[in-house]
DNA sequence: TTTTTATATGCCTTTACACGTATATGCTTT
DNA sequence: AAAGCATATACGTGTAAAGGCATATAAAAA
């Protein structure tokens, strides 16, 4: 049930300063004026920014005397990622780009110590040629 | 002085249109007037955002006698992607994500014949919590 | 209490973009 | 050659969003 304003996940982050934003707080959380400085915008655009994306679902915020903590939600980025799906198939048949971003994930998330399972090279089924 | 509209894919992608166009595009290639009336918009319209997503590098065509036939690119996805590798550790350690978009691409994409080589709960290692 | 710091918001201006209509270009069919 | 189909583009219009400045609110420090 969604109350107003509901924009698309792709036109929140399609604004620059937004995903400067984003990327700032994949670290650890900001107030409003850490973000300013470290990103160089004034103090309402960043206030202004934050209220976007915390419409959108993207940063919640917790309060600290005067100042306001934000941090990141994951949800709006599996949305992203689940829009994406639908072309993983095409663009790997292409590039073979599924399992190098398997791959990285694995070298990434999974763990550094245990030895890859994924079999090297385990032929991607490719889609049907286009006409 | 800029050279000429250099957009981002994230600007590219936050128009609904042109999602639908790529959403449409994935199955296999179109003509302008097929998309037009798939999707139902004039003609003009699916050529102009045809244009921007050709010079971003989302679709190419070929000629076919008075006909275009576009088809998608995998090039721009694949940087959609990249831009969102920063935040899977984070958001992966909320929802585990992580594991299910990898068993959904072993799902969709690997084979459906051969057993998942992945273990089903190898607990993917947690980002240190934040402070 | 007065002042200072932190954040949010309202107003205004500018810019960018999406759309529709009309038109231009070019190939095809007759 | 003429007519028709397919696509691209120019122009004008409306709208929405981003940025700046001023201000409102509230808590902290003095």
């Amino acid at each position: 049930m969604y109350i107003i304003g509901m924009e698309s996940v792709f036109e929140i982050i399609a604004e620059p300063n937004r995903r400067a934003i984003l990327s700032l707080l994949v670290s650890s959380q900001h107030s409003v004026r850490e973000i300013e400085r470290q990103l160089r915008m004034t103090q309402p655009a960043v206030s202004k920014h934050l209220r976007v994306l915390r419409d959108a679902g993207f940063v919640e915020s917790t309060v600290d005397a005067q100042r306001r903590l934000y941090r990141l939600k994951p949800e709006p980025f599996q949305e992203v990622d689940d829009w994406l799906t639908q072309f993983r198939r095409f663009w790997s048949a292409h590039v073979d780009a599924l399992e190098r971003h398997l791959d990285r994930m694995d070298h990434d998330h999974i763990d550094q110590n245990s030895p890859k399972k994924r079999k090297s090279k385990e032929k991607t089924t490719r889609p049907k040629p286009r006409t």
